[in-house]
DNA sequence: CAGATCAATTGATAATTATCAAATGCCAAA
DNA sequence: TTTGGCATTTGATAATTATCAATTGATCTG
């Protein structure tokens, strides 16, 4: 089921890092290595969930539906897991996952993890820390919706992520602008004219590449905000997000 | 430091239900029992996570603040405990805690609690299984932020506290009104219009009451989902929220 | 009880954001 | 290389939400 040279790339998340070799062979001898095609939808909202998932090549969105209408809330990049917390308490998924591209995911049965984490501590730790990370992601989303305006969500996400591509003064957008709209909270077409409006205050929009022009004049307007962008503790970023940039 | 008949009630959180006797003694004895006068800021977003707060009684609003603005997260009532990840991660609060009226609170060193959750594989499993409740708890109130629009997460808030408080039909709105506006993410005045349109679709307000006048009308207005509102999952509304209404 | 204070409401207006429709541009399949 | 299908952009307009100002109402205090 899994591949020889998928345990490593598993093994070196903070989830898995710590636990006992044993252990993690076991859950590795339980799971599933899969691969689907784009656009696929593999798990539905609201579906028992279990497993865990973990996404070794390719790209996974995850949205939230209600109504007929739908929000991306993150886009999970190799390697990283998702869905942890549903498997966890044994609930339904509160997002639907759906592929972006071909994808392989490696799947954990729930009941596995569930058991895994009472027999070794070191794994228990692991998953701790690893929620404690992931609910004050949501948390900073959370304030960024209610506290900025769609155009201080488009500015501080622009910034955000040219100083994680490393300060470089151009970078590429790592999705689609219609799902970065949609992951801001806003249409596209606000998103659109919000970016074109962008450029009196310091970063210019080329396509997919974004290329800050101001960064002094850009820094001004965004504000950033330690408690919101989490720019200083790089181990809390794990969790739902977008996809780091590329130069 | 801690009264005698703090101990039980603490004891009977789902965090510290299953944890061994001892061990519980030995966080109890590390920890403090004070005091706090209304409308005190007991907590600075930013300030290291020294401490796990417990409210005894009296009731704790969490805000979010940024760029001069602020926003309601949650208002915590007894007994429940607060900002546990930040304590976990020993980080920075992400929140403003204040109290809104005299309030009891227990505070629990946080290195206390992160050497216990490495003794204690019970507490462990307590604490995973909270944050993963916390975790959904947020998820669920990012999605209704990016779903609904503001008349809908009223509507839809004075519903699901009617179910809470036992299908009654009315039932008191256990805050005030411009402390749900901010926690719905409006403003006050915008809440009042909407509350007032609202009688045409099948509740009515009066004063903190709330009187549901049409409830299969309101239902259809709403539109409720249990991946949102939670209603099925009583176990997962731990964190933060809004104090459970009273008849 | 009067006065002060603050929450809540109401009205008028402005800003923000969404919707609908059409045009443009880009990319991949044929 | 061309063509079809989307994503994106642009324009026009409507809906939603916020802001400002003034009033009303409730509560607390001296």
């Amino acid at each position: 089921m899994m591949r020889p040279d998928t345990d490593p790339q598993i093994r070196h998340l903070h989830l898995f890092r710590d636990m006992a070799q044993a252990n993690f062979v076991n859950l590795m001898t339980a799971s599933y290595d899969q691969i689907f095609p784009p656009g696929l939808e593999m798990i539905r909202q609201g579906d028992p969930a279990d497993f865990l998932h973990i996404v070794m090549e390719g790209s996974v969105e995850l949205v939230g539906q209600w109504a007929g209408r739908e929000c991306t809330m993150a886009v999970v990049r190799p390697v990283s897991t998702f869905i942890l917390a549903a498997c966890i308490r044994d609930a339904p998924y509160l997002m639907t996952a759906r592929t972006l591209e071909r994808t392989r995911i490696v799947l954990i049965p729930a009941s596995d993890l569930r058991s895994m984490f009472r027999r070794d501590p070191e794994f228990a730790v692991a998953v701790i820390n690893e929620l404690a990370a992931c609910y004050r992601s949501v948390v900073r989303t959370a304030k960024s919706l209610k506290l900025r305006n769609s155009r201080e969500r488009v500015a501080s996400y622009l910034l955000r992520h040219s100083i994680i591509a490393g300060g470089a003064p151009s970078y590429m957008l790592g999705v689609e602008k219609r799902l970065l709209a949609s992951y801001l909270g806003m249409t596209p077409e606000n998103l659109s004219r919000t970016l074109k409006s962008l450029e009196a205050d310091g970063v210019k929009i080329d396509g997919a590449r974004v290329i800050i022009t101001d960064r002094t004049r850009l820094t001004a307007l965004v504000k950033p905000d330690a408690l919101i962008d989490g720019l200083d503790a790089a181990a809390d970023s794990i969790g739902p997000g977008l996809p780091v940039p590329q130069v």
